[in-house]
DNA sequence: TGATTATTTTGAGCTGTTCACGATAAGTAC
DNA sequence: GTACTTATCGTGAACAGCTCAAAATAATCA
């Protein structure tokens, strides 16, 4: 990842804006930021945005491949820019917080369920459901 | 699960209602049905009601033990009385249908995680993503 | 049968997100 | 550098799904 964020937008056809950058910049810094506090750290900088545009520039850089989405149950949507290798989530029941877990025993051994009543199955991913460290001592 | 519904409700603490009976009938017949036409199966028969009143039973009822609920990302929550039991769920990515998949390998292979980044791991869900017989013919 | 308390109803309201469309600016050719 | 084309952004409205609170109702127990 040691390309540059202009370099990685314009190879996914995508323009390069101040606020495509901004975004890249912030998930790299917060990783699993949902869309709200994401907008809330561009504004500590220059670049003031809405919050629908936001949604909007998420949904090109994820559609482009840039940033992985990942929805818990329960909390709104995340961001990372963890993508092409399959790690999982750790999500605190209490909090909500989100934090990585690389791939249990090398090779996704969920990848190949006995019976799929049909369905092609494309990919497996698993959510990890606990405390975290600070919930954990309250 | 031959134990009647009326039963199952009062040794959870809960009051028996026509609404409560209803709405485990429906879940039985139409496993991961989502609030809305969890709903509108009700209404086909003689208990009709609201969908916010569907929303407080269903929510007591996943409290007291008697339902899950599911949310895969995407869609609205999903509702199954297979509890207990750790299967894992699959998912459309084209039209959201779900299916049940057995737990992989015997004994949740996911449970643990090597690092966990100090939480407390409480739980594993697997989601597998991929098409349905129907969405795959077409 | 009546009292008590859980449950349901109803209406309002909320969060997170999507949609549509005009305004703007990035890229490209000259 | 200038003009052009088209992706992108901003804005406002709207939406789905769900939660909350208070009054009305009904299930259970004595």
């Amino acid at each position: 990842m040691d390309i540059p964020l202009t370099e990685q937008l314009r190879s996914a056809g995508l323009r390069v804006t101040a606020g495509r950058l901004a975004i890249l910049e912030v998930i790299e810094r917060h990783p699993h930021a949902d869309a709200e506090s994401i907008r809330s750290v561009m504004a500590t900088g220059t670049v003031s945005t809405s919050i629908q545009s936001v949604h909007n520039m998420l949904a090109d850089l994820a559609a482009a491949g840039l940033v992985r989405r990942i929805e818990p149950a329960g909390s709104p949507a995340r961001y990372e820019r963890r993508v092409g290798d399959n790690h999982h989530h750790v999500v605190c029941t209490s909090c909500g917080a989100v934090g990585d877990v690389a791939c249990v025993t090398g090779h996704a051994p969920c990848l190949t369920p006995s019976d799929t009543e049909g369905f092609a199955i494309a990919s497996a991913e698993v959510t990890f459901w606990g405390l975290c460290a600070s919930c954990a001592a309250a």
